[in-house]
DNA sequence: GTGTATACTTACCCATAAGTAAGTTAGCTT
DNA sequence: AAGCTAACTTACTTATGGGTAAGTATACAC
């Protein structure tokens, strides 16, 4: 077997997806190889149990994230640019067969998991609220948005919107989620 | 044996609480029948199959959301309280130990449900909404909410918001359900 | 008091899932 | 060329989960 073989983040790339997809409890490691064309064996040997893959599934998470966003999350600049980039990497998500985003995908099942993998999606979703709650105070400062109660309320609200809007549209089709953008962008008092 | 035993109405209260703690993927028969003391088989029996035990939920759900919102839903009277009354109700489903919703529930294993159980679901949800659009028309037309954009979407958003938020107060702690109403309030020109 | 339906239990089957131990192969090192 | 190691495969084990077939007990009808 050669040295450098790209198994493991295939392995990633895989359950990466099928975790967006069906949650932590829906997949299996059979669904995982077989596509790969490598043994169930191969990725416990890569991943010793499924908590480990978790976790990396959380870390290529963060990355995704932030590859995807790193342009927008830019502190500093218009506030109105980085909230529609967060709309489009949502969009694109969907588009990419990811239509649950990770904190959906934990919180069914969120009572079995071990505290680790509670810490990093908890942090993971401190991380958001912070970055949108700077988005909501820049916005209001430079008088792009115009909304009623403080950032942080503000800022949490959109993102439950967002996570609850992925689930609709997933049952009641695309468009919800484009309706549901709509709205957001007239709560904040911008034309469309 | 008894004529009239209560065996599938307790089976379906557990198999209730168990799929909105941890969807539909997250318990299997043993998790209900051993609670109850009776054997799988007698589960089998009431519910053949896993989807007439889904089946029968989501009708449940529809019977408990009538009777939990039925003062509060009958068309007519003001708008402010009836959406007062969804947002206790949502609380209360979270204090009774079903942290996440029907809707929320199912969306993680979508792909793999059966249609009969898809339709069901759709049908719900577009109640829900359509309620809620006629609360949004009433609140406008009534001078009690604020609001930009038309009804149904606002709707479809808060809906969204509201689902979204669930999700985030079983990671993020229950007061995150508070500040989403309190913010959804807001956004609405209602004070607190 | 003999059927018959209801509401189960006992005792299975089969598929799948996570996980493991031991063997195998390719390439690198020395 | 010999040996080590990374990256697997083969071949299991154990547990669980959905599901079924056949038997059993109870109550009611007649």
């Amino acid at each position: 077997m050669p040295r450098a073989s790209n198994t493991r983040e295939q392995i990633i790339d895989k359950a990466f997806q099928l975790m967006l997809q069906r949650g932590i409890n829906g997949f299996s490691y059979r669904d995982i190889s077989q596509p790969l064309g490598i043994k169930n064996a191969a990725v416990h040997y890569h991943f010793p149990n499924k908590s480990d893959l978790v976790k990396a599934l959380i870390e290529e998470n963060h990355q995704v994230l932030k590859r995807g966003t790193a342009e927008f999350m830019a502190y500093g600049g218009p506030a109105r640019p980085q909230l529609e980039g967060m709309f489009r990497f949502v969009e694109n998500q969907c588009d990419c067969g990811r239509p649950i985003c990770m904190v959906g995908a934990l919180a069914v099942d969120y009572d079995e998991l071990g505290d680790d993998i509670k810490h990093a999606n908890r942090d993971f979703m401190a991380d958001s609220i912070q970055w949108l709650t700077k988005v909501m105070e820049t916005g209001r400062e430079r008088g792009e948005f115009d909304f009623r109660g403080d950032p942080m309320s503000k800022a949490a609200t959109i993102l439950a919107t967002i996570q609850g809007a992925r689930q609709m549209a997933r049952i009641h089709g695309h468009d919800y989620l484009q309706r549901v953008f709509a709205q957001i962008r007239a709560d904040l008092d911008i034309e469309d």
